[in-house]
DNA sequence: CGAAAAGTTCAATAAATATTGAACAAAGTG
DNA sequence: CACTTTGTTCAATATTTATTGAACTTTTCG
């Protein structure tokens, strides 16, 4: 309790521990929140690869807490969710036996992640409500069901219409 | 207070008020849901348009609002929702004063209405804060400098391929 | 006009989600 | 082996976001 909060870009705590964050580092992590929340995931995740991003060389998992002020379980959700994502790599330090990590700097990975991850399952959900769907149809009046044969139609259009988005997105936020 | 809630496809309150769903409005609705929820929109945004969608004619909002058990402020405010982001369109009916709508079904200007209404607004920030971001890069050390300024270059890149796509997108999705 | 119907707004509340931190496990190290 | 360092897990809590409903505006109708 009581862990001071990053807001206004100022850090009020100033006593042991809590790192500062220089203005450009700010800047990025700010950057990335606001992705990130438009992601829908949480602002965490975002702060952490911020961090990373701004960071010439690799960071440990106790050194992003610091600066960033987060809980150890943040942190370590963060780097999961990071890491399952591709969106971060883990490197390795000779004589340390901590995890360093660093940020994916292309989009592909960190786009063809989230799809997996977050998307994906969603859509398999959807597909499998829709077949549900068709059970249940054959019990409605002819006029009724012909309307949502079609329409149910359209959903199926959609959804080819999105696989064949998705390669192609992926191949353009490319490498 | 009280409501009954849409949950395991069974409503519990039986007495005055509060439309049951039939089977298939019930799939209908649950899929829309579920998409509501991949895009970060309100479940009750995705009820409505569910409903709509399984309707073979255009609801008035109090029609709305009984079927789902809805109160008058959700759904006036995911109507407008749903109104601005064009994926539903209003309806006269000669004789009534209330406003019908119904379900727009092509994905297109579904997709391009979240897309102006949620997305396009944090992208533009987004991009602010990449140009502030630029104003205190000069204050760097070279060697640190040389690393962002490379890094912001490939932010830049990832805006540049996000704006080819989405045309693309769109057309995709089409009519 | 006065009343009723349609719809909006927004402060209060409920529901969903993220974050914390303490307890735990695993893996060195001396 | 006992001790430290690194990292994970998860129940409790804090934060954020959606929903409600009562008060309000606007329009229509007798």
């Amino acid at each position: 309790m009581s862990h001071s909060v990053l807001k206004n870009g100022r850090r009020v705590r100033n006593g042991v521990g809590s790192g500062e964050l220089t203005p450009v580092e700010l800047a990025l992590v700010e950057f990335f929140v606001s992705i990130a929340d438009l992601a829908g995931l949480p602002k965490s995740v975002g702060e952490i690869y911020g961090l990373l991003f701004s960071s010439p060389n690799p960071l440990a998992m106790d050194e992003i807490i610091h600066r960033l002020s987060l809980s150890k379980g943040s942190a370590s959700q963060g780097l999961r969710f990071l890491r399952s994502s591709q969106a971060v790599r883990t490197v390795y330090r000779a004589g340390d036996r901590r995890d360093f990590y660093e940020p994916e700097l292309g989009l592909r990975n960190l786009a063809a992640g989230i799809l997996k991850e977050k998307i994906a399952p969603r859509l398999a959900e959807g597909a499998q409500k829709l077949v549900q769907l068709e059970e249940v149809l054959s019990k409605e009046s002819p006029s009724l069901r012909k309307v949502h044969e079609n329409r149910i139609q359209r959903i199926r259009s959609w959804q080819r219409n999105g696989q064949k988005i998705i390669p192609f997105a992926l191949k353009f936020l490319g490498g």
